[in-house]
DNA sequence: GTAGATAGTTAAACAGTTGAACAATTAAAT
DNA sequence: ATTTAATTGTTCAACTGTTTAACTATCTAC
């Protein structure tokens, strides 16, 4: 880890959170513009992570969407609603409740990310592979300090 | 622009999409632990726009924000309640309201900000100059060519 | 000077979030 | 074994953020 002059390092934060505010704002409506009309972003983001993990508890929802239960419980209930969720209770914890999609639910992820999925292709495919293999890898890295700094907080 | 073979494309875009959500959700909920209890994220990053531009319009936040104006209004609203903000109309064309920081406002806003900094340096400092300047300006070529895209989708 | 565009607001409806209280269940203490 | 703790998930009230549609006020163009 090379050291930076104060004011360079200055320079340096203040372009990094200006580029993470515009890339989030643009990138999160493009992805809206890819929704289906009853998802919302929220939604599609909790049907890739219980199709990724083929099933979660609201809890582990809670830890990867840094949000509260209550707020997961909101969001599911409306899935649920709708006919895309499962809930199944555990015959040994009968606390717990696994979430799992329907086959609607299945249906509509799979239709929505392959829309998705085209329009980060056309993103990406305008750097070239050296570029793109770097950016991913630092921001790997750049993953791996979040969750590193963000294991310290819960601490306090 | 180089090839690559489909398979990897995909496996990029992926990866894409999965960091991009992680990085997201924790830096958002680590800026969220650095604000005074009275501003959410948003409020801030309004505080900040107007703050870098001295005065800025709605319209020009409804933009850089990619939400409606009404949107726009309800935050603003807020932030002038608690007295950070101020509204003056254009005496040229009544139409427009400028809105800048008030002293409380740019006070808060200075504080809030220090703390940010100080965080995201935290996080920065980890990697070594040479990978921050790289990952910078692939960072900004992505927002470019998303500004782009969202320039081309206006025009459906 | 009238018609249409523009800047901003309002109001209703909804999604997402938190905090606090709660129920049901399990784990630990003794 | 029984009481006490902790855990999982839910409900409710209150709030922020968002969109849509209707509206006011103002400006522009013809």
């Amino acid at each position: 880890m090379l050291q930076m002059p104060d004011q360079h390092i200055k320079e340096v934060v203040n372009k990094y959170i200006s580029l993470s505010f515009s890339v989030n704002k643009i990138g999160e409506a493009l992805v809206k513009e890819q929704l289906d009309c009853d998802l919302t972003s929220e939604q599609h983001y909790m049907l890739r992570y219980i199709y990724q993990n083929h099933s979660c508890t609201s809890s582990e929802l809670a830890d990867v969407f840094s949000v509260k239960k209550s707020a997961i419980t909101a969001i599911i209930t409306r899935l649920w609603t709708k006919g895309f969720i499962q809930r199944t209770r555990d015959e040994n914890d009968r606390r717990v409740v696994y979430l799992t999609l329907t086959d609607k639910g299945n249906e509509l992820y799979l239709e929505t990310e392959a829309r998705i999925h085209k329009l980060v292709e056309s993103i990406i495919t305008k750097f070239d592979q050296q570029e793109i293999e770097m950016f991913i890898q630092s921001y790997e890295k750049l993953y791996s300090v979040l969750l590193e700094t963000k294991k310290n907080q819960m601490e306090d």
